[in-house]
DNA sequence: AATAACGATGAATAAAAATTCATTTTAGGG
DNA sequence: CCCTAAAATGAATTTTTATTCATCGTTATT
């Protein structure tokens, strides 16, 4: 039930704007999904769905597309964003991304919420992204690790 | 008042781990920022900050890198331009230029119109700014003024 | 200078979300 | 099958967050 039940969730926050739990709690009852406040709560913790501010200034939960790391673990990537990383080459004190067409912010995303103490800075494009490393040697290390964890090459 | 503290609130938040807005109500008033919850509330309404959950499954603010909702922000006023830049840093031939989470177009538009003679060429994404310089050395110096048209540091 | 208009703020309150503590359900052994 | 352990769930409650309404300070206008 509870698996159904969230990726229901999923989608329902993609088709409408949920604004509350109690908004989701009634969508879900439409699908046939009955649950209280309480389940909401913990489903929405465990998919991971933060609450923002649109730009009308009214709330909405959305599903982010990393999730937020703290600097102990390792943060948890999912398979897309993963998978949508072809090439990672340094250059002098700069590493360049390439991503598949219009994932660079999403991927870029990610590196934010990494904090690498290396990366001074990126940019976002459409399918690249630069870092921008304090010293070429930094940026080497950067590619490795990057490498790595987008096992490339 | 608001602005420092507004700016204040986007350190805290990057250097502790802050769960909840009173939390955060306790770090400003360490920072001499007293203020109530409303204020809190308001304050990250403003900002766009965001509740996420840690891998730790700790809560959390963060500044999230993209707007939620897509569409293009409500225009920027004058003042907060200058407000806008958070950090400056020079990187080899490269300045990294840091602002407020959809700030960095507009803020690029403004170099442009300056005409400096040192900058090569520039690419915005939404948070950050790279200003590529001729030379290290042309790097530092405009790191140096930029510091000193946004009192950074 | 007086006054209007607006932004920032707080106290109190309402609303929303997280958690605690049971209870029920499910999944595996034996 | 029956039992046990773990997972899922809900009711009640606490905690956290948003909002309402009033006030204060600032700035602009006459």
């Amino acid at each position: 039930m509870k698996n159904a039940r969230q990726q229901k969730i999923l989608e329902l926050i993609e088709k409408y704007d949920i604004d509350t739990q109690d908004t989701l709690i009634k969508r879900l009852a439409e699908e046939g999904y009955t649950v209280t406040q309480t389940t909401a709560s913990r489903d929405i913790r465990q998919l991971n769905l933060i609450k923002g501010v649109t730009t009308n200034g009214t709330y909405k939960y959305i599903a982010p597309r990393a999730v937020i790391g703290s600097e102990s673990k390792a943060p948890v990537l999912n398979s897309a964003i993963t998978d949508a990383v072809i090439k990672v080459e340094a250059a002098g004190h700069i590493v360049v991304v390439k991503t598949f067409s219009g994932m660079a912010n999403a991927i870029a995303v990610c590196f934010d919420t990494l904090h690498k103490e290396s990366i001074v800075g990126s940019v976002a494009g459409d399918d690249t992204i630069l870092l921008v490393v304090k010293t070429s040697q930094g940026a080497l290390e950067l590619e490795a690790e990057l490498r790595e964890i987008f096992k490339i090459k």
